[in-house]
DNA sequence: GATTGTCGCTTGTCTTTTGCAAGCGAGTAG
DNA sequence: CTACTCGCTTGCAAAAGACAAGCGACAATC
């Protein structure tokens, strides 16, 4: 009986995602959902990939991303381990944002949803030289060499 | 002049997702994001990947997708042609829906995905048994042989 | 030293999307 | 005749998104 509740317990906290919000479901289709579902998020880490690396690069990407959503969702990147900062001056400090392993991974996500677009939409653009046969390891060495 | 003028109405059609509203860019991540890029559509497309079929299939999913997000979603999908319906009887009549080509294509992103996910959140739930292996075109042919 | 400009945000306001519950029409079952 | 199911639709409140303006900390210019 409580060995019952307490697995209820134990299994609502499992599904946390961030603080004070609960996953759908432990599906792990639908708790990658819940970190990048949206129409943005893949987007800045497009960016990365392609070495944009500050807040004024990603606004001026060609999606002309709205402020406040990009301050909120390299935020949320943060939270989850999916991007990182750290500063590239002080007076005033400024940060740059890179890409961690966890945010790597995501490429081989974002080159099939490249080609299945491509398929089905061939006019969209094609992307850049080396994209498809970039694979998260060398994201994580070029960026270590910019730096 | 007159010619400027038409590539930019050529560019601006072309960047139509559906009746009524234009892409962001025609960079193919972004418009796959705009197609998909929410919290429930994949959810759904991989409802169908494991053989549901009709509407309370899906409502029954543990997620539990909100009833007037299926509806909105499966007709979406439907008008991007990622998914088909028929219907299964008459009086009153009844659909089921189906992935297309294009919809069983998203696999591999999917695939992706849950990859991803089990390997940061390895506390998620592990697909059934052959999910791994599945390709496309497997998808469709289950599909083709049990209806 | 006052003004202008840049970067990286934040704030305010409005619109759109989402979530939840209830309802509904066309039937079937009892 | 009443109850119940399925596949939606509707109404409404809450959350998220879009857009424009503002702001603090500095650098550059006049």
């Amino acid at each position: 009986m409580y060995t019952c509740f307490l697995q209820v317990i134990v299994v609502i906290w499992s599904m946390k995602i961030e603080s004070s919000t609960v996953a759908r479901s432990l599906c792990p289709l639908s708790k990658a959902l819940e970190l990048i579902g949206d129409k943005w998020s893949l987007v800045i880490v497009r960016d990365m990939c392609l070495g944009k690396k500050r807040y004024c690069d990603f606004q001026h990407s060609p999606e002309g991303i709205p402020t406040n959503i990009l301050a909120d969702r390299l935020k949320k990147l943060e939270e989850h381990g999916i991007i990182g900062k750290r500063s590239y001056q002080q007076k005033p400090v400024r940060f740059e944002y890179f890409l961690t392993p966890k945010g790597a991974d995501l490429l081989p996500v974002m080159q099939h949803l490249i080609i299945w677009m491509k398929k089905y939409d061939p006019d969209c653009w094609t992307p850049p030289e080396g994209f498809y046969e970039a694979t998260p390891e060398s994201l994580l060495q070029t960026y270590s060499e910019i730096d």
